[in-house]
DNA sequence: CTGATCGTGTTAAAAATTTAGCACAGCCCC
DNA sequence: GGGGCTGTGCTAAATTTTTAACACGATCAG
């Protein structure tokens, strides 16, 4: 249950943490759209480790930090939030969204990848 | 560009807001997972209000909020994050996760209209 | 060997967030 | 009119977050 709490700081740490999939102390700062020093970097990683939230394997001389759970479950949650706070829970409006967010730097080819996933659960849902 | 700034508490507050569309202080209050008391509540909306997030108009006694930028346009700065942190941004990964998510609970005709969706956007791209 | 560099751990202070408490105004009802 | 609600405004305290500073240890070049 350690889960509903990150400060500002943390939550901008995971997010870069969950793009690059790991990093270093180094390179979260590099990241971090106005980083601290690196002793404040570096301790909050401490704490999101404290939390539950990342751990860290030795690569060398230096951590390397990676979230403990996975993208994937990550993501589906970080989804939920998202349909559930903007979208009142429909798909449909979400990818209306989308497409109107990305449709013109989608080729026909995408669209056409696009319109396969759905027949594909379609399919599936059978 | 007050903007990229929100604490904890002041982002549960937000999505609330909006969730709902718009909510008194009361409400706002009855939906937070770990509810503070009363004026903690109060106190938030009117810091969200100062840095420009909200807006309030008045309904008879009492306060009513209302986010100050179009949900359209929150809908779709939320949705670019989300892609840019979780889905490296390729909506066809979104749209994925979005129909694993979701898709033992949309009927044929819902993907089907999906799919005109996206052969929608492929017409315009012309 | 020595000094510089890069990494960490730990601690404590500064800053920001979050909370509660008190005071007042309006309304309703007896 | 007085008491009990419900609402707000404001202020100050408590708690959390965020940050910097200092102290090591290891490694590498000269």
């Amino acid at each position: 249950m350690p889960q509903p709490s990150l400060s500002r700081r943390e939550r901008q740490i995971m997010d870069i943490v969950y793009r690059t999939g790991e990093a270093t102390a180094a390179e979260v700062r590099a990241a971090l759209p106005d980083a601290p020093s690196y002793s404040a970097v570096r301790a909050l990683l401490r704490i999101l480790e404290e939390k539950g939230h990342l751990a860290h394997t030795q690569d060398g001389p230096r951590y390397v930090y990676r979230p403990t759970v996975a993208p994937e479950k990550a993501r589906t949650s970080a989804l939920r939030h998202l349909l559930d706070t903007f979208f009142d829970n429909s798909a449909e409006r979400a990818v209306a969204a989308l497409l109107d967010l990305k449709s013109d730097q989608l080729s026909d080819a995408d669209l056409d990848r696009l319109n396969r996933l759905i027949d594909d659960a379609k399919n599936e849902g059978r």
